[in-house]
DNA sequence: TCAAAAATAGGAGATATCTCATATTAAAGT
DNA sequence: ACTTTAATATGAGATATCTCCTATTTTTGA
């Protein structure tokens, strides 16, 4: 991790504005946070002294359980926050977070911008925003992981995360993003390819029957 | 549904008083309003008109799938709020909330209050912990469900819910909530009985011992 | 450049969970 | 009080998913 100061700092300052967000100057807290690729941005069970807002890059949630299976919780992205249920929340078991490629991240350091962000209508009422969809997206992940087989899931998931034709994400993501086996993963894309719906072409799967994938996935929306 | 008025409202207001909440006065906006037992408060789809607070009673959240499974996503209690996604979000799909028990709400309309909540700082900062509760929550259920088997969510699902050594929630509401069928339900309440952790009787069930269960729910904890 | 680690791949058998069918009992409505 | 509906109970067979094992290929790091 790197720290940007001085014109390299200010670039990104003037390239993401973001005082419009609060009613109150924020730019002179912010540090500008710089992550690799692969890199551990707040290590699981370790509370971080930041507010993050992200402004580049992609990274991951994840929680270990007992059991030792890990759950890729959800993918973070640009404009996303972290350590939102930190900066709430006197008590809240920390996730890790991880990058997966270079991430720039607007770093806000509790002790100095805590009381005021409480204090701030603006930031507030973004924050709300944020929180409501990230409830619903879980309850809605929550709801249909209980709901449907991993067909079912699986084809979404394609189809959200498909370029173009080409699917090619790693599986051992995958497995812990749907939370099932590697083993079954390779079954169910196993069957998807026999049916004609994918086409395997070395380490990738090209789409073929689009709308065969989309009927699939249309049955977990109503929402 | 009955709407209180006068004497009734008033008694209700000063019970549970909320202005402290708020930093304009929300008094004057507030309907009461008193649920009968199993009622709909909000069918599902329908878009509410207002934004709820609970001050008695229990409900429940429900959404159908298209597969015409039945998840019960959460329980609402005292102090909750029902509604707050449709005052942040334009485009949400509404789940159904259906009492449990008599229920009395705060209501207010968002037509009138929609504007003052958002620019309330007591307001939003007090939302933005229950919607980080909220989602905190979902995702542990989320993670949980996943990486877990019936046995240790239903076991930290009975300790949760017992009353003293009396286990006796509705088999039909436990399946929607835990998303399992009937039949697998029973089969592991069965499993729980042979090895003794519980005792049917009659049409409930007596925790024998506490420490086999509580070790099955502690492994779904790390948080 | 080479060894170690991670990712892919697939077989075989176990188990968690589901579906369907059928009875019985309790609760609710008129 | 009686009919209807909801909830409980259980068997039997199907399927979704897991665990364990082993082999190959790719990526990573020193």
């Amino acid at each position: 991790m790197k720290i940007c100061t001085n014109e390299e700092r200010q670039s990104y300052l003037d390239a993401y504005p973001i005082a419009h967000l609060f009613a109150f100057p924020i730019e002179e807290f912010i540090e500008v946070h710089e992550y690799k690729r692969d890199e551990w941005m707040i290590r699981e069970g370790m509370r971080p002294d930041y507010l993050f807002y992200v402004i580049e890059g992609k990274a991951k949630i994840y929680v270990t359980h007992q059991n030792g299976k890990v759950s890729l919780i959800n993918f973070i992205n640009a404009y996303d926050y972290i350590g939102e249920m930190e900066l709430l929340n006197e008590v809240y078991y920390t996730k890790g977070i991880r990058t997966s490629t270079k991430t720039v991240c607007y770093a806000f350091p509790f002790h100095l911008c805590r009381e005021k962000m409480l204090e701030d209508v603006n930031f507030l009422r973004e924050l709300t925003k944020f929180l409501s969809a990230k409830a619903t997206k879980m309850a809605a992940k929550y709801s249909q992981s209980l709901a449907f087989p991993l067909e079912n899931r699986l084809a979404d998931f394609i189809l959200q995360t498909a370029d173009e034709e080409v699917y090619k994400e790693k599986h051992v993501t995958v497995c812990d993003f749907l939370g099932v086996s590697y083993r079954h993963l390779l079954h169910v894309l196993g069957q998807f390819c026999e049916k004609g719906y994918l086409k395997k072409d070395g380490r990738r799967y090209c789409i073929q029957q689009y709308d065969s994938l989309k009927e699939l996935a249309g049955k977990l929306r109503n929402q």
